[in-house]
DNA sequence: ATTATCTATAGATCTATAGATAATGC
DNA sequence: ATTATCTATAGATCTATAGATAATGC
């Protein structure tokens, strides 16, 4: 009945309870919370160990670097919103305006709903590098998938590939960017923002009343 | 006749051409540079001195250190804007809607301009310490001036100010994350840009057409 | 035997100060 | 004498590796 797991290996110099998560996770979230805070060349090594409960050194047992935590970190925040973007482009039911409108909702909510500004992270100069390039891919598919939806509307179906590249930026830009501005007031619900927010993205594709929402 | 300037003290280890502006500018216009290009806790005092001209000890004639180069650039990209939004605020002459748009557009401009992302520094972590009141307060200023424009327009007059305050947010948002966007696509003329994103801060504010721009 | 962890540390930084030096100014 | 710069360096890091250690597994 005990739920004291015996684990192999060397204990930990300072035990803790258990978490329940593995020691990887519990370096990525160490490092989410650190990098986001403190910043990711201002957080040491040894800090992201340290508050994952190990020594700095084990650190290394689990992950290569630095580096390997922040472009995990990277592609978390956008590997799901690419799969619904996917989902969305795929699905023929409901109309452009309406699935444009969804994805932005759950993109912002995605991005503020975590514990931490994780959507800030990919402005870090660092993430230039192309160690970043599984990122860097999955983010360019999913402002691909914007530009393809906002295509498909009727107030943007006319413009010119740089107008809608343009439009494009923009609208991408307002909900990338929506992570700093729930950052000066993060005690707004989070769904009200969401909702604002993909009303203030398609107000910026010249789209005037929201559309009826297709199931979820 | 002749431009070389025999200058006190003694002379730099690497002579280099005179560039016209003071140490402590060169300092700063250095320190832009790599605080935008590699992030400021990768950026050495060494590599900011070297870049201006001068060995890493000598900086400290110029400068306390990092931080006050990091708060002066800051400052340095806040106060023209206030600057103009404190004007506009007191131009009775033309309509609100206008006013916001200039404002805007001329915010935009102002970012993107210059050489360097330094509208990006301000999403800095470091950026939160109390080394940074002077930024913090002209920027809240400015917000404070976005807000005022914004509750005198037509389309935002009745909101009541929890809804205010959230359209203020993403506008103000836009025009700031404007300068990450230009980063995406440098090569656009930043003139049609800044107008572009104006517009669509406007859009975002519920006013639909353009409004006459007062004069300049 | 295998594993996870630890301690210890080499090597490479980086910041900020101390004190010397080489100009001009008077 | 004053000034701007230099060289040198103490003290404080930080990363990544080497090798020891203390568990479980068989």
């Amino acid at each position: 009945m005990s739920t004291t797991v015996r684990r192999v290996g060397r204990p930990r110099a300072d035990q803790r309870p258990d978490s329940g998560i593995s020691p990887r996770e519990e370096l990525l979230t160490a490092a989410a919370e650190l990098f986001t805070t403190h910043g990711y060349a201002a957080t040491t090594t040894r800090a992201v160990a340290e508050r994952a409960g190990m020594r700095q050194a084990t650190m290394y047992h689990y992950v290569a670097g630095k580096e390997e935590l922040l472009a995990d970190l990277l592609e978390s925040t956008v590997t799901p919103s690419l799969a619904l973007a996917l989902r969305l482009l795929a699905d023929d039911t409901a109309s452009a305006e309406a699935r444009l409108w969804q994805l932005c909702r759950s993109d912002v909510e995605l991005l503020c709903a975590g514990p931490y500004n994780l959507g800030a992270l990919y402005l870090l100069p660092e993430v230039r590098t192309r160690t970043f390039a599984g990122f860097h891919r999955a983010r360019a598919g999913l402002k691909d998938a914007y530009g393809q939806l906002l295509a498909s509307t009727e107030a943007c179906g006319a413009l010119d590939e740089g107008e809608l590249a343009l439009r494009t930026d923009l609208v991408f830009g307002l909900i990338e960017g929506a992570i700093l501005i729930h950052r000066c007031d993060p005690d707004r619900p989070s769904d009200a923002f969401a909702t604002a927010t993909a009303d203030a993205a398609l107000r910026i594709a010249g789209i005037t009343e929201r559309p009826v929402s297709p199931a979820a």
